[in-house]
DNA sequence: CGATGGTAACTTACCCAAGAGTCATATAAC
DNA sequence: GTTATATGACTCTTGGGTAAGTTACCATCG
């Protein structure tokens, strides 16, 4: 007898990954890497800690495998929409539609992405930096055409926009964790509204 | 004898508190809250980390000292802005000259007051709110202003703008961070340039 | 002028809690 | 009975916070 609660619970373990991942990524994205505990992941997900590490390695592995997953989904998506034919300003509206689309049930996920207080040390730097990127690649893409559009091809000029596209997607995103009651369409009209305000028109 | 360093150096408190911030105030806007050690902070202006504790009580109570002053420094100019005549986006471009000029020397300042990992909890919570706060209400009257001049007064609306703008002065602060060699006067062309390649004009 | 004592400026050496990570073991399922 | 799934009970490091003592300075008294 002894310990009421060991041995299996007929979980696989690809099952328990995803849920263990689904629980990680919103401390993550919500609290950021340095605020989250192993410990709390594993209480969240009603497992014990040790399984955590069975399964991930440790705490950056975890928080890498989370990025894995979530930039996939992000990064996809953004693909889609580069690979359309809108440009400029009509692009970036679209990207933002389809983030709130896909973000509305997750919308810490953004945040997985610019956190702070992930490792900027060993070895996970690189990978966590990788996939980082790749979302800040695609925002890039977009802004290098937009600003060539208005005849604008300065290095520093496009990465300075580019900082400031994702800073813009990053508060809208912070903005939405903080209204829940938002949803996803209402997101997209309000972005509508601000942009008329600032160009005087309704594009 | 014994203790060849101990004994006071003649340092005056108010002299060690001021290198003390100066210190604290790099480190967390730096680094963030959660990711500065007290320890670091004393061993940065040469001191011993019991001495830090007792100018300021506690980590929290230094961070809130930082925020104090530098609070200070950044909404008194934010108020000179205010208290003109420019409103729109020529307010809000005359406050990032102000910025760029006031934080030349002192970029990290910006970040202290929007840190993620700062306390959400205990006694300082409100303290630390109120000061962060002070520069967002500054915020949110201006573009409270702008989007008055497009006949825009939802509250909402003006919140979600308001997030938005500060996202925009942090992603350039961040920018300009990483960017070290950029001068206050160049970061503000670069501003106009990106404000004509969005408007397709030079205002 | 030198001794005396108070105080401000400091430090060493410690405590303690939180949290990352590990080991040996247990049990359900097949 | 073997294996994948699971856990209680540790260890070890990091970092916030503290107790007690040390040294320099300065005023006052003889």
């Amino acid at each position: 007898m002894a310990r009421p609660n060991a041995g299996t619970k007929g979980v696989p373990r690809l099952d328990r990954e995803t849920q263990i991942l689904d629980i990680a990524s919103e401390h993550f994205g919500t609290h950021g890497f340095a605020a989250t505990s192993v410990a709390a992941v594993a209480a969240g997900a009603g497992i014990s800690k040790p399984l955590v590490y069975s399964y991930f390695g440790s705490k950056e592995g975890l928080y890498e495998a989370c990025l894995e997953r979530g930039g996939a989904l992000l990064a996809d998506e953004m693909e889609r929409i580069a690979a359309g034919e809108a440009v400029g300003i009509e692009r970036g509206m679209q990207t933002l539609a389809a983030l709130f689309s896909l973000l509305e049930e997750r919308r810490y996920l953004w945040r997985l992405f610019f956190d702070t207080t992930a490792p900027t040390d060993g070895p996970a730097r690189d990978s966590i930096a990788r996939h980082a990127d790749r979302i800040g690649r695609l925002a890039d893409e977009g802004v290098t055409e937009l600003m060539a559009l208005a005849g604008n091809t300065d290095a520093l000029d496009v990465s300075a926009m580019t900082s400031v596209w994702l800073g813009i997607v990053d508060s809208l995103m912070n903005w939405w964790v903080e209204h829940p009651d938002q949803t996803a369409d209402q997101m997209m009209q309000r972005c509508l509204r601000l942009l008329a305000a600032l160009f005087g028109d309704t594009p």
